[in-house]
DNA sequence: TGTATGAGTTGCGAAATGCAACGGAGGCCC
DNA sequence: GGGCCTCCGTTGCATTTCGCAACTCATACA
């Protein structure tokens, strides 16, 4: 798994957390198995059958997704035969990413409305489509936003922190 | 490209979005390319340069990425030896799922700041972490969510679409 | 005419992927 | 205990993708 992670945290004289994530969730199946476990998959035959994955990968992507502390793994002890597999708070922080990713093959992909669709426990009405936000919660669209190095931000007084609810925020950016 | 979309387009009873998403971006350097390209990456060899990306493989990713629309091939008229690739709209709205997973790394990985950061052109300010959202804008957690099937969808009213600015809204969820 | 540059290709070894068959611990039933 | 089934893997091998270095080839440039 060399390369990737090698070079890439030294990108344009910038770093990036990108390849780390890569690294985590850029192999072939990764994701797949992640949408099995938002939907409530949990054992290892389950997952199988499901996305008719090959054992060996399977077995291979469920241990390194456990190794990066995206899914646990647990003996079930009413039968030990049995392991459950969870996401933790961590791979559940995942959620965004991949809903981006789906809603984006949605609208520009063969007009394949995705089954099952994520709705507001509140009201059962479907979530919005996944945005970039300025850091007071406005939509923000490509073309209002501007790529600075690090070093050349600007306090602004005491930057206000998002509305409660979500994801917890992210470090900066 | 087969396994993988052939399959995933039937999980669990339901039909995904996902995997059409994940065959265009789901091999391993096609996001540090649309990365790169966000950042103003244009011709071959910078993306080589920059990336350390064996040659075939960059060709070989670059028509993907074409092929899919994700970016444009236009060789330059002044001076014919030179091919820009540009990204298209539809490679564009791919933003919000590569910061998504960039917040991701950085929230979890090892405490790198990524540089450059995306900042609202307004007031400089670094964007917000890219969250899920109900359809009127509300931030929603994870556990205020629910999978349903699209089925037992129950129409609200005229369900308000979102505020002004932001990329296209999806088609629906 | 000769040299350099940008954008790829080709050939080949190394690694990842996919398939089918096998293994082995744990439960279940008599 | 012995036979059988279930779940979670592993092993061996064919196929595909990846990575590297060297090579082509059409421009530009002097």
């Amino acid at each position: 798994m060399g390369k990737l992670r090698e070079v890439l945290n030294d990108m344009t004289g910038g770093n990036c957390a990108l390849p780390l994530a890569l690294e985590a969730m850029g192999e072939r199946w990764s994701f797949m198995i992640l949408r099995a476990a938002f939907n409530g998959v949990h054992h290892f035959e389950e997952f199988q059958q499901e996305l008719n994955i090959a054992r060996n990968i399977l077995s291979n992507r469920l241990s390194r997704l456990v190794d990066h502390g995206i899914m646990a793994r647990e003996v079930m002890a009413e039968d030990r035969r049995k392991v459950r597999y969870q996401l933790t708070e961590k791979g559940i922080e995942l959620l965004p990413a991949m809903i981006a990713l789906r809603q984006w093959g949605e609208k520009w992909g063969a007009g394949v409305p995705s089954t099952p669709v994520l709705v507001d426990a509140r009201d059962e009405q479907p979530i919005g489509p996944v945005t970039l936000t300025a850091h007071d919660g406005r939509v923000i669209g490509y073309k209002e936003l501007l790529w600075k190095h690090r070093s050349e931000l600007q306090p602004l007084g005491q930057a206000r922190v998002r509305a409660e609810g979500g994801l917890a925020p992210v470090a900066a950016e």
